[in-house]
DNA sequence: TGTTGACCTAGAGCACACTCTAGCTTTTAT
DNA sequence: ATAAAAGCTAGAGTGTGCTCTAGGTCAACA
């Protein structure tokens, strides 16, 4: 906890840049992070835990705004967890759901790749995205 | 191919606003779209098709530019499609690697979540983020 | 003493991907 | 004859999430 950090070394630690530091405080992601006498952010270790889940819920594709929320949640009420917990579930869910779509997405960019290499081999010209659809549409059936 | 569609039914197959279809073709991810006699577009079912699959290279992520880049090839070279395979691998390999991700940002998320249930079964408060980060480290070891 | 470097604030600017508006034409129904 | 419905173009506007700039403070080093 007395361990500090500059703004620098936590942008470093957390792959965020210092602009985007102290942009999310601003907006609250944070609440407003200690200073040293001369007024420079001085962040704790509690601090980068905090950013690194924070990071986590926005590379999942967590909107800024929800997560603002989140963190309200746990200011507001920090021995509520129930509330945090649904939020946390609802948006488990809609990963889940992203990866399933992102994963069949994955399956036919990946038909479409061995579609070419196919033509490549054969020295065949490509046919129409129809043609290609119907032949897809065999191969996943 | 000789079945045509007007552009609200192309937006309501493909999930598309009208708007972006309109947009779609104005920078160049469609050839210019066939016209009625009073000007409308008339779409065929390779158009469709076409543009399904570019909503799903959207969906991966695949930025605007990258994916005119695509159609450029495929009117460019219609006859050679390894450049296309090139860049569809590549794409690919993001997409698979972004799962990835997701997949551990998931599981983080998870027991996030399992942490708060246990948090409300026990009436326990909750503990600081750091506190959080040990315990989580130790699960996914 | 002065100048470099790290940091500060407030606020402007930007990239992306649409989304919407204004003003028009054409077709169909009353 | 007219009004509603569908579409058109060019171009302006929007939301998201940063990113950058201008102008300043402060501490340390040459």
């Amino acid at each position: 906890m007395t361990t500090e950090f500059t703004i620098r070394q936590v942008a470093e630690a957390t792959g965020l840049s210092i602009h985007a530091l102290r942009y999310y405080e601003k907006v609250g992601l944070l609440a407003p992070i200690q200073r040293a006498s001369n007024g420079h952010r001085r962040y704790s270790a509690e601090d980068i835990a905090w950013l690194e889940f924070l990071v986590r819920l926005r590379e999942t594709g967590m909107p800024i705004k929800k997560v603002i929320a989140f963190a309200d949640l746990v200011r507001q009420h920090p021995n509520e967890v129930s509330e945090r917990r649904v939020l946390l579930e609802e948006h488990r869910n809609q990963v889940k759901q992203h990866l399933e779509e992102l994963t069949h997405h994955l399956q036919v960019i990946d038909l479409k790749v061995e579609h070419y290499k196919q033509l490549e081999a054969t020295g065949e010209n490509d046919h129409s995205c129809i043609f290609w659809k119907h032949h897809l549409e065999r191969s996943l059936e």
